[in-house]
DNA sequence: GAGTGGTCTAGACCACCAA
DNA sequence: TGGTGGTCTAGACCACTCA
């Protein structure tokens, strides 16, 4: 079998592009929550036409990393805003009533990656990593048991000062302060008894079921750049998502 | 305040177009594997441009309604050949590993809606539904038990001897027997203790941690046709899903 | 080779927003 | 009022499938 012909042989302009456009996202060119160029400018940029460039800007917007505005531009999309958002906190009252919820930090602090982390975050075994652990409250009750690592490299310097003080989700700090932007995630869920410690914070019996949310979090050039283990609560409120 | 104003008064034409297959696809015009007109035949028949066809069926596409085949034509979406599909079954081998599953028939009875099924089906309390009680196992192993409840109507006729002559999915059952095509659905996830006739049937303990995955499922014009809840062992399996 | 969807263009006009 | 994205058109040509 000739590999070669499992190879797309062509490559649409659009798709050229729209790997232009990301290059320049990644590269910071134009950074989170700044308007790009019009679209006009662009295909005379790139010396195609606009509905060429349209296209590519379509679907990097259905990829939630451009955003668009009628009358007023297209906009890097951002995680500053970020409150209560539907796309990377998926839990929601049973009765789906709207709710803000809170966070408390518990601990951050410089570490070494353990085989589970190296593996996920595709690092070194023992290189380093930043460790936090922290609850979600809704409605203030806690809810969510975080534990979160981050590689080293990436986030040197970041530490609990820098988090108690940031205002606003975890993710739009990983943007602001070390231009980290995570763009997509996959989440694997599994039913567990809960640990003695984090039934102690979650407020329930040890060994009651919790939701084990395990999450990686990838950035533009698909690298892994978060590892999260959550324990959800759900007696009161639900893990939400859609088939379609 | 005005409530006129909260209705957009202006449809795109290719929004219209969208709303007219959409119809065709709800009335059985087409049935789910047939191939739709082309893209140049609709467009004479609407008085449209190609292009505003084509925006139409791309969105439909999306939507999972159609499926386009460059060279071929486009179809109406189906799950006929469902097998193991990511799309409404979650569950995958921890390791990642692709496996196949089968279904094992427990039980289908006639039955009346209860409170919670009326409401969730959208029925009224007391009218007739078919109660459907199954086991999903993975390379042999028993990890899922689904109770289903479907709304009498639709589903009349519904019992254990035509599902089990059935090869293939569930849903492909219901779009081929019943002509009712589910094609959303939302899922609400907690993390439950094994009821005792459960544990037994998924080879568990009782009362040790079950992912509790309860679904509703929609058919074209967004009404409820399926009310499921499920009970996944999660030991070796993970329930995966993206954020993005 | 005929028919299908897929890409690309050039240009017109509409809807929305900010100054 | 000018600039932005949003819609729509008409037509050319390309890639793919199948008879």
């Amino acid at each position: 079998m000739n590999v070669k012909l499992a190879i797309p042989s062509y490559q649409p302009l659009y798709g050229q592009i729209k790997a232009l456009l990301v290059n320049s996202l990644a590269s910071g060119e134009w950074k989170p929550g700044e308007m790009i160029p019009s679209e006009v400018e662009l295909a005379s940029r790139f010396g195609v036409s606009q509905g060429t460039v349209r296209k590519a800007i379509d679907e990097l917007a259905t990829d939630n990393l451009l955003m668009r505005r009628q009358g007023r531009g297209t906009f890097v999309a951002t995680h500053a805003n970020d409150t209560n958002t539907t796309r990377f906190l998926r839990l929601r009252a049973a009765d789906g009533s709207e709710e803000s919820h809170s966070s408390r930090l518990i601990r951050c602090a410089p570490s070494v990656a353990g085989p589970r982390a190296a593996a996920m975050l595709q690092i070194a075994e023992g290189s380093a990593v930043v460790e936090i652990d922290r609850l979600l409250l809704f409605a203030g009750e806690p809810l969510i048991h975080d534990h979160i690592v981050l590689p080293g490299e990436a986030f040197s310097g970041l530490d609990a000062a820098a988090i108690e003080a940031w205002e606003g989700s975890m993710y739009s700090l990983f943007e602001t302060r070390f231009g980290v932007r995570l763009i997509r995630a996959v989440e694997h869920l599994t039913a567990v008894p809960a640990p003695e410690s984090i039934a102690a914070l979650l407020t329930c019996r040890p060994d009651s079921p919790l939701l084990a949310v395990e999450r990686v979090a990838y950035t533009y050039d698909d690298a892994p750049m978060e590892w999260r283990v959550g324990h959800y609560n759900t007696a009161t409120h639900h893990y939400v998502t859609a088939l379609d």
